[in-house]
DNA sequence: AACACATGTCATAAAACCTGACACGAATTC
DNA sequence: GAATTCGTGTCAGGTTTTATGACATGTGTT
């Protein structure tokens, strides 16, 4: 996995930044959760960590729920996206790892 | 300012996470926001919320004082820098801005 | 009418965080 | 060499945040 790839998937958010970032209760965020819909990391005392990819996952929930889709439709959803993406690179990965160079030049994580 | 400075602006880190990520001790982080090192922001209950870019200047005052700096050196060369950067871009900056467009399509944010 | 869904709300407990104070070893200054 | 400064450890006491589980509710579906 790339440096960005990665940097998107740690779990460093505890739930109140994440119910401020996507405006969602904490009743909604667990619920998803329950649903399988999302699976934050645990911190040592047992506490959520949410990675910025849960963040954007949200949103898309958000949007999906509004857009009148169930629950169960949202996990085939996933499903589907889960099965599409397996094994090769997708155009979006490979974009980003032929602009990876020059990002890795910018910010502390790269360097 | 841009989509990707601002993402890094944001304040969404709880102490502990940066804990983690840094290695350095509560004792530490305080201190050095004590000396005006970092400024993290406050949540509504009045704790702290640290960004990745407070992330990046912890790092950097960890190797400053590695190196043999104390608090007033570092925060001489943290003025210097920000004297240095005032007003026209940086080519890091620039750099920044000319991938801007294309990393608009990738990540949540972005959309 | 009964039920499923997605969410609200409440109680209770644990974890995380806050500030302030005192201690301490290693340098530095008097 | 005694006193001071610096960066950090640690502890106490209080506040905030998060966790889980249960019950309630409105809207739609069988």
């Amino acid at each position: 996995m790339s440096e960005r790839e990665l940097r998107r998937n740690l779990a460093i958010l505890p739930i109140g930044t994440v119910r401020e970032l996507t405006l969602l209760t904490d009743r909604q965020i667990r619920y998803y959760e329950q649903n399988q819909l999302i699976t934050p990391n645990r911190g040592k005392g047992g506490q959520r960590r949410f990675s910025l990819n849960d963040v954007d996952r949200l949103l898309e929930i958000k949007d999906f729920l509004d857009a009148g889709d169930s629950i169960k439709d949202i996990q085939e959803i996933f499903e589907k996206q889960r099965r599409k993406s397996v094994g090769q690179p997708d155009s979006e990965t490979a974009l980003r790892r032929s602009l990876q160079k020059e990002f890795a030049q910018i910010g502390r994580f790269g360097r």
